[in-house]
RNA sequence: GUCCCCAUCGUCUAGUCAGGUCCAGGACAUCGGCCUUUCACGCCGACAACACCGGUUCAAAUCCGGUUGGGGACGCCA
């Protein structure tokens, strides 16, 4: 059994979007399942629209998801010899043949077809000039462009998908397409055979999408007298009209590193990506990355495209619900350590980041992220609905100043009398602060809720949160005392 | 216009190859309830789908044919 081999082949033409790192991270999947290697190879053939920047945001992308590459990254213009060698073969042994049509002329026959409703394909005008003709027209100075002659056959041509079961075309559908350009400069189809023969690729995993080229490519490896790898071909990601999903219309929203910007989990975002178009066959949705390795199959991918579901505009879901939801699902129950580390960038970026966390104070930094992630849904949220534990500078939100605040004006005198309460108290508790607290309440005769939500607000700025008093604990006596001796400013602003 | 692929809850999907165990299971979302002096988490429950028409069969989500719908490709882009 040899090695298998796959591929990741971006091409540099602007950020790396899920489409894009979904195949990428199924590709890595099956290289890792049967232990493989997996090759980055950038296609930048395109130079037109190839761009350094884009490259770097395919590698920042690559490495924020996990996915790492055994070789490469390879860049296809280096290779450009291997390309003409293997057209000038072909066109050394008759299996491709010089064409003289102009861009014109194509274009002008592609648009009669159109109008008159019939095939645009390429005629095939210069597929049997003799050598005379060819030599004539070369003096001339014509330009010309390299075409595969497809073989006149009476079969079917066609190849074995791994996912999609067979794949058949009869010859005469198939054009004689071009392999090089007529400035010289070989084409994606040519180059990406021609590499993936060299990198001895055994498994080609791309999107449906790709399943024309692959017949047209299937000629050429036979032309080229090279064993065919495996073809698997993804179904592809949708949007909620049925589009396919990319950069230019949809934008951000389907660039990776969004994702890595909004504060999700690397690998909790590849395991939604994982499942759009593939499951395992049962009802496991939560993998680790051994487990997922593990379970994964070229098999078990769907046929049938999957939709992203993000609604523009919507107020409660900025990305496929499913998508946070599982990001949700790792925040609360990761390795609190890891969590740690990760919440350690998002605090650093905000300004929020004390080095004792790290050190003397780590085991409070710990224990307060385990006391708030249970309501959290991005790592982000530790800086904003989280910061009053890490800063006094946090904003008040509204809706709890004018329900749990504004709403009860002895709160303005009861709070102050609390704090001094607190600062009198022998042991601060959770127990203690609980019972002063209610007992507060019972002197004033308002339900301890009152008393309750009007300190939850000033001492956290938010209408939700963990227990009270385990926040008072995390917080610490001063900063409580603080915060509640300074409600006045709150009913200051308000008038 | 031609060719190719696909079709199960709103979304991701299990079940289809080897027809009966499926008046279709799970997850997300939604809605109720329990828990909670907040909000989440957690737990319980509800809503919700086999695109359509034929055929084969004792029996069809599953096999066959057609229809419709959706997607992809048809570049001197990748």
């Amino acid at each position: 059994m040899t090695e298998t081999r796959l591929r990741f082949p971006p091409s540099p033409t602007g950020y790396l979007h899920i489409g894009g790192a979904r195949t990428a991270l199924f590709n890595w999947l099956y290289a890792k399942k049967t232990g493989g290697k997996l090759i980055l190879r950038i296609e930048d053939t395109d130079t037109e629209r190839s761009t350094q920047d884009s490259i770097q945001g395919i590698l920042d992308g690559l490495n924020w998801l996990g996915i790492d590459w055994d070789e490469g990254p390879y860049f296809q213009t280096e290779f450009s010899t291997d390309h003409l060698a293997a057209a000038n073969q072909m066109l050394a042994e008759g299996k491709a043949y010089k064409c003289f049509c102009t861009k014109e002329e194509l274009e002008a026959r592609k648009e009669a077809a159109m109008a008159a409703k019939q095939e645009m394909g390429y005629n095939g005008a210069c597929r049997n000039l003799t050598p005379e003709q060819v030599a004539e027209k070369e003096s001339a100075g014509l330009p010309f462009v390299i075409r595969f002659k497809v073989p006149e056959r009476n079969g079917m041509l066609g190849y074995d998908d791994k996912v999609l079961g067979r794949i058949e075309h009869s010859y005469n559908e198939v054009d004689d397409f071009v392999i090089v350009r007529s400035n010289g400069k070989p084409l994606y189809l040519l180059c990406n055979v021609v590499d993936d023969i060299r990198d001895r690729i055994t498994h080609v995993l791309r999107g449906q999408d790709h399943m024309t080229n692959t017949t047209r490519q299937v000629l050429l490896y036979e032309a080229l007298g090279a064993p065919m790898p495996v073809f698997a071909h993804m179904p592809l990601t949708l949007d909620l009209k049925k589009a396919k999903i990319s950069k230019r219309s949809h934008g951000e929203i389907v660039a990776v590193h969004f994702y890595k910007e909004h504060g999700f989990i690397p690998w909790a975002f590849c395991n939604f990506l994982v499942l759009l178009g593939w499951s395992p066959g049962d009802d496991t949705e939560i993998f680790s990355r051994e487990e997922l390795i593990e379970a994964f199959t070229l098999e078990r991918i769907n046929k049938s495209n999957s939709i992203f579901n993000y609604r523009k505009g919507d107020e409660k879901f900025f990305t496929d619900p499913k998508a946070i939801a599982i990001n949700e699902q790792y925040l609360r129950t990761m390795d609190i350590g890891e969590i740690g580390d990760m919440v350690q960038k998002v605090l650093e970026k905000e300004g929020l980041w004390n080095a004792a966390y790290a050190g003397e104070k780590k085991e409070w930094y710990l224990h307060t992220l385990a006391l708030i992630r249970d309501r959290f849904h991005t790592l982000n949220d530790f800086a904003t609905l989280g910061r009053a534990y890490f800063a006094d500078d946090f904003q008040v939100e509204q809706k709890p100043l004018e329900k749990n605040l504004l709403k009860f004006p002895d709160l303005k005198e009861w709070l102050p009398l609390l704090a001094d309460r607190y600062q009198a108290l022998e042991q601060f508790t959770t127990e203690e602060t609980e019972r002063v607290a209610k007992e507060l309440a019972e002197e004033k005769e308002v339900k301890p809720g009152v008393i309750v939500n009007g300190m939850r607000t000033v001492v956290t700025g938010q209408l939700a949160g963990p227990s009270m008093y385990d926040i008072l604990m995390t917080l610490g006596r001063d900063k409580v005392v603080q915060r509640l001796r300074n409600v006045n400013r709150f009913f200051q602003q308000a008038d």
